[in-house]
DNA sequence: TGTCTATGTTGACGTTTGTCGAATCAGGTG
DNA sequence: CACCTGATTCGACAAACGTCAACATAGACA
């Protein structure tokens, strides 16, 4: 099961995506709003991460197996550490199957993160 | 009074923002992209930067005075080293108007970032 | 069973980062 | 001018980070 589902894609107008902050711009944040955010934009601020990142977001069917996407010029165990990472940040999510490990994104906590960058739809 | 600017928001249908990087979710990223990318979401990635940001983006009329967002619960010098890295990265910019200094944010970077974490439409 | 391949973990390393106090710079005001 | 306040720069230090080689683990297959 769950080839059907190509991408839970999420719909834009919900406001079901993690409920971690409001916009940026919104009001200023907590320290703890803050701190959460800032897991999620630490864990893409490192180059290495970010090409993992978005090549499990990007491949077909929005999982990857590590074999897929490990080619980002560091060592094999470094890719497991960033892996790791991303997926401690709640970014990705990794399953076995067989053999071999499969990522996939965690397409709630993009959302999640792209309303944090979203302006203000026109304060009053 | 200022209501007439409610912040200098950006277009969201307009491609005129910051060309750095497509959707993460599009393809997967190059070392290139990845480097200029991470750099933003690197300097978004500390908790301290975050309510800092927040408080300037949040501020009326877009920009905010170093003292008024300098409430963050580390000491001044260390908010002059943040706000430092922020300008940096690209995301505010600053100018001193007689005694204090006012940061205000780059909508157009914000923008950029926003569109990176957008999901492709229905990658055939 | 043993072996091979694919990932993850450990331990160590040099580098970067976040933080502060002290010193410095920039503008107002008396 | 001297003095005060707001903000940045400097110098130092501990903590966190990215990286690798070596080792460990999980599953497939003969």
């Amino acid at each position: 099961m769950s080839n059907t589902k190509v991408l839970p894609l999420i719909a834009p107008e919900s406001d079901a995506v993690a409920p971690c902050c409001p916009p940026l711009t919104e009001r200023p944040f907590t320290a703890e709003e803050a701190e959460t955010a800032a897991r999620m934009f630490k864990a893409l601020g490192d180059p290495v991460r970010l090409r993992l990142f978005s090549a499990v977001a990007s491949h077909e069917g929005g999982e990857a197996c590590v074999c897929d996407i490990s080619d980002v010029g560091v060592s094999q165990p470094t890719v497991s550490h960033h892996l790791k990472k991303l997926k401690e940040a709640g970014l990705l999510t990794s399953e076995r199957r067989g053999t071999w490990v499969y990522y996939r994104v965690e397409p709630s906590v993009l959302a999640a993160m792209g309303r944090l960058l979203t302006v203000a739809p026109a304060a009053t």
